[in-house]
DNA sequence: TTGTAAGCGTTATCAG
DNA sequence: CTGATAACGCTTACAA
């Protein structure tokens, strides 16, 4: 006499130890793999269960376990880059398989307002998750607080803001500096110099340590140029500078593949040809490095990797093992036509 | 005497009750927005919650009220088009900010494999969402049936597929293909045609449509070339084919950037130059129209505005609000250098 | 091996 | 305006 349409109710563990003729109990042991449950036990439930189709409640589920088998993945960036840095889809990519492989939720969780941060600090505090991977925090994050404070089991792509104890995945960004400086000597540049930038985070100084460490003795300080950004802009100065000191400069090494197409721009306006005349190579294979003309050969960071390796540390701490606090990826040199 | 780390006890309601001296059923009201709170209770209770640092319990809070107000977003997507088109990311931005607007949680679920189809499916059922949006689900996408088996308010970017009743935003392929043809003989061109693919579905026989009305009395089916798939290869046999047929063609609206890409490559296995001898235009502004040379000129996907538009339709739905069951968005034309 | 019953932390109804 | 108290659907001792 009643039905309008209006979503079906669900049918819950009680409905299913009724049809089944067992206690709910006995139901939830059998969902929850309890080995003691009877052949004959299991037979009824699995029919009852297929005859009312049930689904246990998730939140139930979660009030009474205190645990949600989701892991929170936390995006801060700039819109623009949430587009356009492949880095970023593949990470998310990474860390949804490994937590998928282990039965976990992933919550995607993109700061893009103040209101967002608000909201998504509202969320860890709610206890929606069991843990964090959070991509490019902040310096002085809220976010990063938020999970400091709730002793969430976290993981930073790159390097943490401040001075938490959390654990985080990195590219060795030393090793694939000396790595594509090294190419870079290989194609017979003899004057080679580096555009070095933002020295006050730990990547920036570890690529000039990379940079350092694969030109030994012929390392020349008189070749290098600090900036302070890794933007397009400081890669024009520090270019022009460069040429100023060095004319007969013929390699360099930009800190990012932003520094680089600001160097590419540099040198075109003093009418050197690329690669012809000097021979650049960039870092991080983000949009940059495919618009520039030519291509730019550059350092691709293990993207899957990154999200695989934080996920895989999350679940490591949810399952009470003792998790490394930093793991170094090795990154892939993408040899295009810049050098 | 007792105190090793381990995670810090969440305070509940009733520890605010405690501490601001009044029942839990008025800490409930304060917190939910209740008029009916005196002005000393609330001081009171103001009070206490940041004594305490009270955060709501999500978990039981779903449980009790039913709703969990996060709404699933769903990319079933293979693996490189979610790094590399550019449209995706777009969307989930636009669904993310009408969401946080409304304060909603935004999960982003993909679908990557088989086991994550199955867990998804686990997940739609357990109730952990109030609606979905659901991006580019297959033809019998087994998503798909769940959301409708369990009546729940969706949306869907692009055709949902099979005969469903959901509701679905779209661009408007038909005008946008009118839109682009238009332009494209605006340069004077005066034998134009198209490589028509797709025709089984709507966004293929639309867009062939839009060049018919864009062209009135001087379209010519003989300058019609249809092909199967939205592909490359497709692009490039078709190519063929038109300029075998006629080969003083100048003009081609090709139906997505993939079919431009490979008729551009058969104009230039032809000898032909691209602008120059011919124009051609593709649609979705996809990572081909980048990787082109000359870059191709376009149909520019709202890709914000579509998931936006998305989450909206879902919002509504939830508030019982009658909604459209259709959203025709209007797209933009990119010129660039291939006509 | 199974049933019973006590919570998990909220909200909501209903008297006061 | 406020306080009890009964759900919400599930897991988990504890008894049997």
């Amino acid at each position: 006499m009643s039905t309008t349409s209006g979503r079906p109710r669900r049918a819950t563990v009680h409905d299913v130890a009724v049809v089944a003729g067992v206690s709910r109990g006995t139901i939830s042991r059998y969902v929850n793999g309890d080995p003691y449950v009877s052949a004959s036990a299991r037979h009824a439930i699995e029919a009852a269960i297929a005859e009312v189709g049930y689904v246990p409640n998730t939140a139930a589920r979660h009030l009474v376990m205190q645990r949600t088998e989701t892991v929170a993945f936390i995006v801060h960036e700039p819109h623009s880059l949430f587009i356009e840095d492949p880095n970023i889809g593949g990470i998310l990519l990474g860390a949804n398989a490994a937590l998928s492989e282990a039965d976990h939720q992933m919550a995607v969780l993109i700061i893009d307002t103040e209101r967002d941060t608000e909201r998504v600090a509202k969320y860890l505090s709610g206890g929606s998750v069991d843990g964090a991977i959070i991509v490019s925090a902040r310096a002085y994050d809220p976010v990063a607080r938020v999970v400091e404070r709730l002793r969430l089991p976290a993981a930073f792509v790159g390097h943490p803001p401040g001075a938490t104890s959390a654990a985080f995945v990195v590219i060795d960004n030393r090793g694939s500096a000396h790595a594509i400086t090294e190419r870079l000597i290989g194609t017979g540049r003899r004057r080679i110099g580096m555009i070095a930038a933002a020295l006050d985070r730990d990547s920036g100084s570890e690529r000039l340590a990379g940079f350092a460490d694969a030109l030994g003795d012929r390392y020349d300080d008189n070749l290098v140029e600090r900036v302070p950004l890794y933007s397009y802009s400081a890669g024009r100065d520090g270019m022009n500078a460069l040429l100023d000191r060095a004319p007969d400069i013929d390699g360099v090494f930009a800190a990012s593949d932003a520094v680089a197409a600001g160097a590419m721009e540099a040198l075109r306006a003093a009418g050197r040809r690329v690669p012809e005349d000097v021979g650049v190579v960039g870092f991080d294979d983000s949009a940059w490095a495919r618009r520039t003309l030519p291509a730019l050969s550059t350092v691709r960071q293990p993207a899957e990797g990154l999200g695989r390796q934080a996920a895989t540390l999350v679940l490591e701490q949810l399952r009470g093992d003792i998790t490394p606090r930093e793991v170094l990826l090795e990154s892939e040199i993408v040899w295009r036509e810049s050098a």
